[in-house]
DNA sequence: TGCATTTCTTACCATAGATCAAGAGAGATT
DNA sequence: AATCTCTCTTGATCTATGGTAAGAAATGCA
């Protein structure tokens, strides 16, 4: 229980083994099965999750009715709308379970008391946010500056994982071109190799 | 002088008015004319710079000697290759002046003062850098979703001042499309108003 | 097992934006 | 004033990606 998540706070946060096992009394599991909302647009994110088991995605919804995925997240990563938890504004986007998942919901009490049994927290979450930011930017850059096709190869190589347990058309949501291109995309591939 | 940077210092940091007074001893302006570089790729972004006044572009250039503006910083802005400086890394781009400038360079000593200074350093530090995050995500969006027309709306929506500061062709570069784009864009919209 | 739904592929055509080439202004520099 | 350089515009054409439609394959469900 809580596997993946008391090592990711041994890890990241530094907190000792002893304190560790405090965690499962502060915490408690959720169990979402696919294709339940954690999020609407107009509500406000009240938890960062820990994603403990599963699969999760990001997206927004533009006018014209098109879904564009901002992020996936799966084991070991923390989910949420950071602006809205943060700010606590409206969110502008959907989160999703794309597989049967189990999660972890902090709210700030529980970021408190983590504070608490992590000598140095504060670094350690700079460190989180200082992570996003330099992804965000890679991203862009990579919106900016590249055809389809090497987008593509970008995101398999870095989620080789991913790429396997979510269906194509949310990859190229994804990456911001249709299924359809993305279809050819990968017909190029396996034909000039 | 230093007006821009104290009253920064003030407002984001709730520096008291007489503690700011200490600031003029820490550190020193720097005056960088147009078309000067403070980073290239390769090297490590060894400061955040202040801009006290003036302009400056972040970008990269990729293999095919195209080049991707990431950033604008104008007065009141904190420019810097977060990455590099975080995490002491290679920088991938260039930081230019495009128009004479004034700059506080602030390396680490610096922040400590500048904490010791703040009452609540890391909680305002966080909010610059989920503000950053924000702005981060807004931008992917519109890219994976608008188009170049809708881009630059929404351009000259956020950076009404910037617009007649730079030339039209980083603005371009800015929004991913090319000059010659943006221009038909421009006569687009001026003929349908 | 069979039916229904979703996902993926393919073919054909449409379009946004890129590329290439030329020329017009607007500053700068001499 | 004349020349240079840089920026912006415009027209013609090209290309990557989008849109539509249909069928095939895969998956889920009864």
């Amino acid at each position: 229980m809580f596997q993946n998540f008391t090592q990711y706070l041994i890890e990241k946060f530094h907190v000792k083994e002893p304190d560790v096992a405090l965690i499962p009394e502060l915490v408690q599991e959720k169990y979402i099965s696919s294709g339940t909302f954690l999020l609407k647009p107009g509500e406000i994110c009240q938890h960062t999750f820990f994603v403990e088991k599963g699969l999760f995605r990001l997206y927004s919804l533009s006018e014209n009715g098109k879904e564009h995925i901002l992020q996936f997240a799966s084991e070991n990563w923390l989910l949420s709308d950071r602006d809205s938890v943060f700010f606590k504004e409206p969110s502008k986007f959907y989160i999703e379970a794309i597989e049967d998942s189990i999660l972890i919901p902090m709210d700030e009490e529980i970021f408190r008391k983590i504070a608490e049994l992590s000598p140095n927290f504060s670094k350690n979450n700079e460190i989180l946010l200082h992570n996003h930011i330099r992804h965000l930017n890679q991203r862009i850059n990579l919106l900016l500056s590249a055809s389809a096709k090497k987008r593509y190869m970008e995101f398999i190589k870095l989620y080789p994982d991913l790429q396997l347990r979510i269906p194509q058309w949310m990859v190229a949501s994804y990456l911001g071109i249709t299924p359809e291109s993305l279809s050819r995309v990968r017909r190029d591939l396996a034909s000039n190799t």
